[in-house]
DNA sequence: TCGTGACGTTAGTATCCGCTAACGTAAGAA
DNA sequence: TTCTTACGTTAGCGGATACTAACGTCACGA
């Protein structure tokens, strides 16, 4: 999950994944939507490649790339345990506050 | 959610987060679980801190840590839309390739 | 075969970032 | 006040990385 994390970190790395997400794009498409140039597309794209976030296919002389949502599936489980857990601890600090504050009838909001 | 993913691709900030998870903790505490410096781990709390994914608690001259899970939010929707749109797309492609599979009864797994 | 289009790859550079060492700050205890 | 504890902050260094420029590679058409 590291390197999908890392590859995620790169402003312009997800500005391509919005751009593939729901299209097949070859690379020249890619970074034409951009103002660097078109090695430094190609890196990003070999970087979100080893991260199994997109996958590449070959046509002719072409390369199309799109998501690969399989490759979220770490950092998905890994924000969902701490959203699970977070909102689990936050119901019961309500919970908790909003029993103190009927024994108590003091110190409002 | 710039902030936070970058947060997030530091390796030790994910396990100082791990720490903070479900306990409150100070910052020497969380220091003692680590081989490096104190300032490095603050510097790393200072990072979580402003990416809003922990809270900063003072005791004294103690100042207490813990998980913010609120600002985990604008990731998971990220997540969550990539994980959606990229299943449906899985799903309807398996369809597709099931159709395709029986209509010629060729080229097998 | 020669040329062209579409990519990837390789130096080389500027910048960012995590770390340590040294210093500064705030809150009690003596 | 003075000492100690528990922190944060700054300066500086070394490694990682995003970018450009130049070169190499593969597929296709003339």
């Amino acid at each position: 999950m590291d390197a999908q994390i890392k590859a995620l970190a790169e402003p312009r790395r997800r500005q391509i994944l919005e751009l593939v997400r729901d299209q097949e794009l070859a690379a020249g498409e890619i970074a034409a939507h951009f103002e660097v140039t078109r090695p430094a597309i190609s890196q990003h794209l070999t970087v979100l490649k080893d991260a199994l976030l997109i996958t590449e296919r070959r046509d002719g002389a072409r390369r199309l790339y799109r998501v690969d949502p399989t490759g979220l599936l770490g950092l998905k489980q890994f924000v969902d345990a701490f959203w699970g857990s977070g909102l689990a601890r936050l119901k019961a600090e309500v919970e908790a506050d909003a029993q103190t504050a009927e024994g108590r009838k003091r110190k409002g909001p």
